[in-house]
DNA sequence: GTTGAGCGTT
């Protein structure tokens, strides 16, 4: 638990503990093909994205005209006041493919001049506890670490934002 | 008719 390298999330640009090769190796053992597809799964799964930040007059048609630009949108929500009808400020988005939804939070939004997309707590949550942790690595090559590619072990206390930038 | 961190009536 102590030999660990000091290492770079290439999304975050924060630190993060990755384990090393021997490990992986190891942990690669100890886990089945089975239970890694299973795992695989679960963490790609799409889910709902929470866009923060909107402009009051930002409808939901033009969370939809934005975020199709990424792709297939399924869903936008704007949260609205049941009386007034007025914007909250914050809204959801949830699109048909994984790699558009990672794309999406991988990257600064802006919508007139604002905005911000992340994953909801609650779905951060679920997805860590599903995980345990151990997520299925994003295209990670030897030029960060030397590890075989496929997992990265994330230990100890993480920031939350290190966290949601790895899902 | 205003506001500006947050976490979704169904």
């Amino acid at each position: 638990m102590t030999d660990f390298d000091d290492n770079v999330c290439p999304r975050s640009n924060l630190p993060v503990q990755v384990s090393t090769a021997q490990d992986n190796k190891r942990k690669m053992d100890e886990m089945d093909a089975a239970s890694a597809v299973k795992m695989k799964r679960s963490i790609e799964k799409t889910s709902d994205l929470i866009i923060l930040g909107l402009p009051w007059k930002t409808s939901e048609q033009d969370l939809k005209d934005y975020f199709v630009t990424f792709g297939e949108v399924i869903m936008v929500q704007v949260k609205r006041d049941v009386k007034t009808g007025n914007s909250k400020g914050f809204g959801f988005v949830r699109f048909t493919e994984y790699e558009t939804q990672s794309k999406v939070i991988s990257q600064r939004h802006m919508i007139d001049r604002r905005c911000e997309c992340k994953l909801p707590n609650s779905e951060v949550f679920n997805k860590c506890l599903r995980s345990t942790c151990l997520f299925e690595s994003f295209p990670l090559k030897s030029k960060f670490c030397s590890i075989p590619s496929s997992f990265i072990v994330m230990i100890g206390k993480m920031a939350p934002t290190a966290m949601v930038a790895s899902l």
